[in-house]
DNA sequence: TATGAATGAGGCTTCATTCAT
DNA sequence: GATGAATGAAGCCTCATTCAT
């Protein structure tokens, strides 16, 4: 990026230089707002190059996605393999590491999880699988800790995954909240969310469940569930 | 929609219409990639109305803005009404009250929360308005709910603010999982968050708290504070 | 003006009124860039009113250049009249007139003009004739008075028309300047004007000419005419 | 113009070839009425070139005038230098430059000086400023001229405004004029003009004065200043 | 007489994409 | 490998004009 005048770069190094711009790009601007042209400028190229390598602007797209959902995979992995056994210390070590994830790489999380829908069937198809993956990796993680952590082993595969998208969901708000209080860090964040999620978990899994306050009255008007005495923290629907 | 040649409405009625139509336009496709010819044609009448009525593409937005926030907001305040003097009841009713507007009005909570934020000066500051407004009245039932339940009153503004985004961040990803599982209702996806959330909150504030394994290594490289033993469920930080 | 309620006024008022709105949109905005909604807006009536009555947004046009036009004209002739049989002093009445005109009326003026050229036939047709009604009420003045006054009658009518151009033009301009220099008045517009060129002419016609200074070459490429010693001050040409 | 398939030319030229195609469609039709796939039809382009090397409508236009005025002051400029030294002969040179230019680039002339005043910020501004150049130049030629020719030195800047902008106005004027008789050459337009405000110019310099005829009744209604006895063929205003 | 509601047509501008070197 | 030159296709917005009451 400093030397302007740099030419001849093989192939894959370029191809990549390409990718930094247009996630940064893609992530500034949103998918439809994003110009070739600019990417292209920040990548120090001209516009032919940027369409030679990457094919076209919804490629571009394609292999922003592709690479930055692998490298947060790879994080994850990363993150668990060096963390100890014990599920807990896995689920800590997880979520830190989806935190200072989200906070060192804020392009590539907003290109993964702030796109506006439906940009055509490739782009959703990908995103789609990208975030499949996200949950498919946070869920693992929480199923294996709560099911170990506590005794029930009856977190089913829903169950986790309602877990995972809660806790991406509060994660990923929260994401804008640390941005606005530089004094938290991602270790700070994880220890708020254990607090206020994984503790009441625990608890619930015990045993202790929350049942709404007598003589409440359900207010969606699609509320038909009548749930009786729900048994668990993530109780059983009868689909 | 049904009668193809339907004209000379009033103006109050056509522009309540636009906006009916703009908003399904802007939550399925975005603000960019949204076309005004689409949103005039599910109107059933033709762009220039659109013009003259709404002024532009932004103008259409923010009314979509305008009107959804206030009608979310109107919810909450007769959800809350409807609800009886305990916090917890409140809290509860607030809560399902919410799920129901998210699950029931997809296209407003699309339109209000997942536009990618930068689009200009005035829409910017019409989402972040309408975000805060959100958040303040979410914050608002955590704060008076958890602060009345527990004991602890160190609950300031922040942790609220927190707490709320949390709340807020699960339950809009927690809307899609919804949207899969037929079954849920606004009313149960409020008891599964109580019981993941609020059961902990609860215990938390009572004096349990949550602190990473020993032997854990914090994984985010700016990871400063060495949190010693945190007193509270949000414990303070020294800025 | 005053009254916003007012209604239902005779066909002939309205249409005055109308013309008076359209006369300064026009003026203000130019043809092009008038908008018949201000006009309409301006007169306090609904835009169908102004079709009904004036047919187009040409129609608008071409009843402001009529009535404008002929509005001049009529001030001319009514200034000629009060002032004395001598050419002499009908030149000068005409002239301050004229200025009196200009600087009274500049939307008139202006639509008259200062309109870009082009604007389809009917308006171009129209304008043309105005702007030569004008030229022949300012040529007549000069003809009338220039002949009376030297000794000379060589003058044609071509030579009219030339002078009567110039006039105009040094006229039209100097209604800017009069326009950045309130203190002057028409009266003085003219003193000045005739000082500058009635002088020179009267001299002229008593026989005293300009030619080139000795030794000037031409500049424009297309300068033929090798001029010999012109006699008069607007030497006969041959075409 | 030649070559249809008239491919990859370098952008001066190009841009040229754009301002070219602007000039005359400018001229023809006024700022407003021009349209912008005219000028790129005419330039023989398409649209977006146009755009990209000129960035906006406003954009031509303003290159148009920049780039004309520009050359019409070193036309200017030019014919003052292969003068001689005489003011006499600077002055005509001056002007019969100006009549070249005038006739001899029509269009130049039309879009510096026939357009309406009124389009938008940049435009009043950028034709204000390219007026107020040629009007100081020919002020310059007249102050000159006339301070050196006659005794007086009595006529200061607001005077040579004065008579430049009737020069200019004149010679505008005379412009459709020598446009409909084609025998006419810049050379004898200029004659004609000097004959008819030089020569006056010099007598009335020398003393001699017109003042409106005994009993002569101002007609403007603002027609305050008694002009008393003139003084001057420009006479000094008292506020 | 008078108007609120409505639109076809067209102009400015942008952008993803390709061509020719 | 690399790029300056070029464009078809579309999107936002405006405006003269008419309809139905």
């Amino acid at each position: 990026m400093s030397d302007k005048r740099r030419r001849r770069l093989p192939r894959d190094v370029r191809e990549q230089e390409i990718i930094d711009a247009a996630l940064q790009v893609f992530s500034k601007r949103g998918y439809h707002a994003a110009v070739v042209d600019e990417i292209a400028e920040l990548a120090g190229i001209s516009k032919p190059m940027v369409y030679l390598y990457l094919g076209s602007k919804e490629g571009l797209f394609v292999s922003c996605i592709r690479r930055e959902a692998d490298r947060m995979a790879a994080t994850f992995r990363d993150a668990a393999q060096a963390a100890g056994d014990s599920p807990e210390q896995r689920l800590y070590a997880g979520l830190t590491a989806f935190f200072a994830f989200v906070s060192e790489r804020r392009d590539s999380w907003r290109v993964l999880h702030r796109q506006a829908p439906e940009q055509g069937e490739a782009i959703a198809a990908e995103l789609a699988a990208a975030r499949r993956a996200v949950m498919e990796e946070v869920g693992g993680l929480v199923m294996h800790g709560i099911t170990e952590a506590g005794s029930a082993t009856h977190l089913d595969e829903q169950d986790a995954d309602y877990v995972a998208h809660a806790l991406v969901g509060a994660a990923d708000a929260l994401t804008d909240w640390m941005e606005r209080h530089p004094g938290e860090s991602p270790d700070r964040m994880t220890q708020r969310l254990m607090n206020m999620m994984w503790v009441g978990m625990r608890n619930v899994l015990g045993g202790e469940i929350w049942l709404p306050p007598a003589g409440t009255v359900g207010v969606g008007k699609k509320a038909p569930a009548k749930a009786g005495r729900a048994r668990a923290a993530v109780p059983k629907t009868a689909p």
